[in-house]
RNA sequence: GUGGGUGUAGCUCAGCUGGCAGAGCGCCAGGUUGUGGUCCUGGAUGUCGUGGGUUCAAGUCCCAUCACUCACCCCA
C-alpha cells in the first residue's frame, strides 16, 4: 500500500519550498509595514458563511467547494478563499475599539474542487489584506500600491495591473440589464445562456474566441457609473498615478465573486501556463450586510503565493538555491560523534546554523555531505583532534584548514562569518 | 464536467516491424585505513501505473481502469 498526495494537490519540497517562504513573507511585509494587523481564522467555516457571502451564483458555490457534514451533523466547507471568514470574524468579535478602517493581513492555505492544470489546484496558498469599514478611495489606492510594492520587491518585473470600477447598488442594476439585453441576442450555449440570467458580468470573462467575437459591441460598466461612483473610481486613478502605479483600465474585467462593487483590479503575469491572474482584489461594500454583520464598506486583495512562484521561475528569479546551514560537522569515530554532537549543540545555542555528518560514514562521506550542505566551513574532529582538545576548522572555498580549541571554536566561526 | 498528451530506477528519459530491463544524473562504496568540489573504478535500486486479452513469447499489440499532465468551462 502506498500513498500519494490526493488528486489536484502537490507538494513543496526542498529547496524550492523555500520560495514559498520566502514569497510570502514577501508580499506580506509591505501591508505590516502600513499597519495592517495579523489575523488567522479557521481553516473551514459554516458552509453557509461561503454560500452567502461568495454567491450563490458563483461557479466557487456551485461546484468548488469541498463540503461535508462533520460528526455533529453541521454542514462544514473548506474555505475556498480569505474574504468572507475575515469579515465573519470581524463581526462575530464586536469592532475593534480603535479607529475605522480595521486593517488585517493573513496568508494560508484555500481549497477548491478544480480540475488542476498549470497554476490552478485544490489546495493554494494566498496572501490576503483587508481594509475593512471605510469608503475612502485612499484605502482602495493604498492595498493596490501595497500589492504593487511587494511583487516589485520580488524582482518581478512582468506583473501588469488591471482596473475597473463595477458600480454600486445604484448604478450596477441598470447597466446589469442593458448587458443582458445584449448578452440574450447573441448566439450562445446554454450554460452561457443560463450565466446571462444569473451573473451576466461574467459572460465578459469568457475566454472562448467564438464568444469573445460577438462582445465587441456589449455595454460597458465605465458607460452606466453614477457619478458617485465615476468620481470615486477616479480619485482612484488619481491617487495610483501619482504614486507611481502603471496600470491599464480594463472595463472587461469582473471578478468571480459576487461581492465586488465599485473597485475591481487583478495582477497578471504570463508565466503561469494558462491561468493569468496571481492576485486580485476590489471592494464589497455589501458582503457584511450578507453575512448578516452592520453596513461596513470594505476593500481588499488576495494574492496567490504559488503562483508568484511560478511567475518569478518563469522570469528566471531564484537563481542559486540558498545554502542551509554556514557550519557543517564531520566526526570520525565514535568518541568524536559525541564531542562533535555537544559542539553542534552549543554552536547552535551560539546562534549559529549549523548540521553534522550522521550514520557513522568515513571522512569522504562526511566531506561530501558537508559540501553538499553549501556549508561555508566544515569541522573536522577525529581521535587527533580529541586529544589536542581542538577541532579542524576548514573552509570549504579556499580548502585552508586551521585547528582551533574547542572553547573558541563558536567565537572563531561568528568571527569569520560576520 | 469536457477534450488532448503521458505513465519504464530517487530524478530526466531511451527502449525500432513483439525476442535477456537500459543510459545519464543522483545515491552508496573504493581509488586516498583523517579531508569535499574535478577524475577513475565498482555497487544497490524496477510488481515497465493497474487489471484483463492476443501470442510460443508483451515494456512493446488490443480492451478496460487509475494516475499524472496540458487545455476548455471557471478561477488566485
Amino acid at each position: 500500500m502506498s500513498f500519494q498526495a490526493p488528486k489536484g494537490t502537490f507538494d513543496w519540497m526542498p529547496p524550492r519550498s523555500e520560495r514559498v517562504l520566502a514569497v510570502r513573507d514577501a508580499l506580506a511585509a509591505p501591508a505590516r509595514r502600513a499597519g495592517y494587523g495579523y489575523i488567522e481564522t479557521p481553516a473551514f467555516e459554516d458552509t453557509g458563511l461561503f454560500s452567502r457571502g461568495v454567491g450563490e451564483s458563483t461557479d466557487i458555490v456551485t461546484k468548488e467547494m469541498y463540503t461535508f457534514l462533520d460528526k455533529g451533523g453541521r454542514s462544514i466547507t473548506l474555505r475556498p478563499e480569505g474574504t468572507a471568514s475575515v469579515m465573519r470574524a470581524v463581526i462575530e468579535h464586536g469592532l475593534p475599539g480603535g479607529p475605522l478602517p480595521v486593517k488585517l493581513w493573513y496568508s494560508g492555505s484555500y481549497y477548491r474542487y478544480e480540475k488542476a492544470q498549470k497554476g490552478r489546484y485544490r489546495h493554494f496558498s494566498q496572501v490576503g489584506a483587508e481594509a475593512i469599514g471605510i469608503e475612502d478611495p485612499a484605502v482602495d489606492a493604498e492595498l493596490i500600491t501595497l500589492a504593487v510594492d511587494g511583487y516589485a520587491s520580488l524582482g518581478l518585473t512582468g506583473v501588469r495591473l488591471l482596473l475597473n470600477s463595477l458600480g454600486c447598488a445604484e448604478c450596477r442594476p441598470a447597466y446589469r440589464a442593458a448587458l443582458q439585453d445584449f448578452l440574450r441576442g447573441l448566439d450562445l450555449d446554454e450554460p452561457t445562456r443560463q450565466r446571462i440570467e444569473i451573473n451576466p458580468l461574467r459572460v465578459l470573462d469568457d475566454k472562448r474566441p467564438e464568444v469573445q467575437a460577438q462582445l465587441s459591441g456589449a455595454p460597458l460598466v465605465t458607460d452606466h457609473l453614477c457619478g458617485a461612483c465615476k468620481a470615486y473610481h477616479e480619485e482612484v486613478r488619481t491617487l495610483l498615478t501619482a504614486a507611481g502605479v502603471v496600470y491599464t483600465d480594463d472595463p472587461r474585467l469582473v471578478r468571480g465573486l459576487d461581492y465586488y462593487t465599485r473597485t475591481t483590479f487583478e495582477f497578471l503575469h504570463d508565466g503561469l501556463g494558462s491561468q493569468s491572474a496571481v492576485g486580485g482584489g476590489g471592494r464589497y461594500d455589501g458582503l457584511s450586510e450578507m453575512i448578516g454583520g452592520p453596513p461596513l464598506p470594505s476593500v481588499g486583495w488576495a494574492l496567490g503565493v504559488d503562483r508568484t512562484v511560478l511567475a518569478m521561475e518563469a522570469e528566471g528569479l531564484f537563481e542559486a538555491e540558498p545554502s542551509t546551514v554556514d557550519v557543517f560537522a564531520v566526526p570520525l569515530g565514535e568518541e568524536a560523534r559525541r564531542v562533535a554532537f555537544g559542539l553542534v549543540v552549543a554552536l547552535r545555542r551560539a546562534g549559529l546554523s549549523v548540521d553534522m555528518a550522521f550514520g557513522g560514514r568515513g571522512v569522504k562521506g562526511g566531506m561530501k555531505a558537508a559540501d553538499r550542505s553549501g556549508a561555508r566551513f566544515a569541522l573536522i574532529l577525529g581521535d587527533r583532534d580529541l586529544a589536542a582538545g581542538a577541532v579542524q576548522v576548514k573552509d570549504l572555498t579556499t580548502a585552508e584548514q586551521t585547528a582551533v580549541p574547542l572553547a573558541e571554536v563558536a567565537d572563531t566561526l561568528k568571527g569569520k562569518l560576520s
